[in-house]
DNA sequence: TACCTGTTATACTATATATATAACAGGTAA
DNA sequence: TTACCTGTTATATATATAGTATAACAGGTA
């Protein structure tokens, strides 16, 4: 599990984090009772404050996909990331809305921009799991 | 147009305003050529300072979705926003990517996640325009 | 005992957001 | 000319967020 920082982005080093860190138990390259990498050490490997991993980790936990032991550290969640819910769905709308009234003031027909969304998700899924 | 902020949320009020334009030049609530508020008077209406107005205004200047003149006041682009451009698409890849893989986490299937953009880009065009 | 966890506390810097006032420059209308 | 409307610029202030730096604490393990 690869992760790259871009630090001269304007996207927060805690969310990239974060953002990576989905993306990989998305991609199953991180698989659910995994360990991570202790604070102080990935904060040290990538360069930055542990306080920066520190933060991205909290949230990640409190969105459900890694569990926090006090001494033992930081696992995938064992039990999966919790489905989407009925709290779900509102909030990716919520998300989703700017991007794709902007796609539409540029012309963007329905088709092209479903395209885009199923071929990022297709990065996600490069061929589907043999059972 | 009806414009309506939420300032207890954690999105900036500029932020706010800039995604309500450009919902309504979705919408086709607000037409090309047509006149906005001016600073003072947005501001007034929404009770918020002057400069929070012009930041959004500028940026959506920068973006191309108005045109600002010094001394008449800003309006629609009269030609139309920009089209998507080869910068355009990975630009919104990049704002899709962490939704798509938080939705794979969530089990959310990919048919599931098109249904919902559908859904919402209907919201934009109702019916399609009688030529 | 030494070392590893995460956690908490404090302090500091820098930047972003938002407000408040004031003034400036150019155009328009009474 | 005068008054008023534009957007623009400049200062100043307050608050929150992001990130870093150090230090210490508490619990578990070798």
């Amino acid at each position: 599990m690869f992760i790259t920082l871009d630090l001269e982005s304007e996207e927060p080093i805690y969310t990239q984090l974060m953002h990576q860190i989905i993306e990989g138990i998305a991609k199953k390259e991180l698989k659910p009772g995994e360990a991570l990498p202790s604070v102080r050490s990935l904060a040290a490997d990538l360069g930055i404050n542990l306080h920066t991993v520190n933060k991205a980790y909290q949230q990640l936990k409190q969105e459900g996909f890694i569990l926090i032991h006090r001494q033992k550290g930081v696992v995938i969640n064992p039990d999966g990331v919790a489905k989407a819910d009925e709290t779900y769905w509102p909030q990716l709308a919520a998300k989703l809305r700017p991007l794709i009234a902007e796609a539409i003031c540029r012309e963007v027909s329905m088709n092209d921009f479903l395209q885009a969304c199923q071929e990022i998700y297709s990065e996600f899924n490069p061929r589907s799991e043999p059972k």
